[in-house]
DNA sequence: AGAAGGCCCTGACCGC
DNA sequence: TGCGGTCAGGGCCTTC
């Protein structure tokens, strides 16, 4: 599921049950998803509260009291889940009922609720490209995970002066300068997709070609800009993307998949009312890019 | 230094 | 129905 506007979707649905509580038991059932779990995980974990959920990128961060950062990433088929006993005791209308372990079950939070229920958070990950590691709160900026994250591609941050000098006489192809997690943080294949297709912009274009020999942003860079943060925007709002089964922690789908205008429609018109092109797929750094090469340029 | 490609892993889907 | 090939939302590591 996991691109920013994805990441950001659990995170809501996990902060009500996460914040505030104390986390009781912590159950692993594998010693490694991507990379080794820390030494200790568990210990370091349980008995602890967690004061707050938030997130970078693509990483939700659970500060700990007194305790490290616990830092996790989805990778490509990560999910959560939200288990707990009765109607009521959890926000949200889709928690599931406590249950036998499901198949890919690899991390298991049983969790002291501050109003004396009990839940737990099971995270689910077939594939195993998703990892969990802690952090010490001082460590934070150092840490390689961390260090060299760029941009945050909501709020005003992102704009076409932030950009240009990233950008500035780089011949990588936008899709690749898009995807570059120390450019901009949190964008995946999809939502760079969205919004080059929304800014009239080819993936193929080189980076720099935004960026005036000034290195001022040209007016185009900066509408790119403006189309990012509203394709995150419009995800956000939409509960995420939901591709075949992945759902939200909550359960819920993310509907945003019915706004594509490009990702998953090789072939099919563009849906630019003048245009008259077809969207075709191309294959740039190993990822499939969608595009209308009509309009596009 | 920066960029391209391989690779980690499972599951779904397609064509034969 | 079964099998092999291909592809998938990410990012680290090696190579060039």
């Amino acid at each position: 599921m996991p691109e920013l506007p994805e990441v950001e979707t659990v995170r809501r649905g996990l902060q009500p049950v996460f914040e505030g509580a104390r986390i009781a038991r912590l159950h692993l059932a594998r010693p490694d998803l991507r990379f080794p779990f820390p030494e200790r995980f568990s210990e370091r974990l349980e008995g602890r509260v967690v004061t707050s959920l938030s997130r970078r990128a693509k990483y939700l961060l659970a500060e700990i009291a007194d305790g490290p950062i616990l830092a996790m990433h989805l990778g490509m088929s990560g999910s959560f889940r939200i288990e707990a006993n009765g109607a009521g005791t959890v926000p949200g209308s889709f928690v599931h009922p406590r249950s036998e372990a499901r198949l890919h079950d690899h991390v298991r939070f049983e969790l002291a609720r501050p109003d004396g229920s009990a839940a737990a958070i099971v995270f689910n990950d077939p594939r195993r490209f998703g990892y969990m590691s802690l952090i010490e709160p001082g460590d934070f900026g150092a840490h390689p995970h961390f260090r060299d994250l760029g941009i945050e591609p909501t709020g005003n941050g992102l704009s076409g002066e932030a950009l240009a000098p990233l950008f500035a006489g780089k011949a990588v192809p936008l899709k690749a300068a898009l995807l570059d997690q120390r450019l901009i943080a949190g964008l995946g294949n999809i939502y760079v997709c969205e919004a080059l297709w929304r800014a009239k912009l080819s993936p193929r274009r080189a980076a720099g070609s935004l960026v005036r020999r000034n290195g001022a942003p040209t007016p185009r860079l900066s509408v790119l800009a403006d189309h990012i943060r509203e394709t995150i925007a419009d995800a956000i709002l939409a509960g995420g993307s939901t591709l075949r089964d992945h759902r939200q922690a909550t359960g819920e789908l993310g509907y945003f998949q019915h706004s594509f205008n490009v990702y998953g429609r090789e072939g099919q018109p563009c849906r630019r009312a003048e245009c008259g092109g077809t969207v075709s797929r191309i294959v740039q750094s190993g990822r499939s890019t969608f595009f209308c090469a009509s309009c596009q340029r």
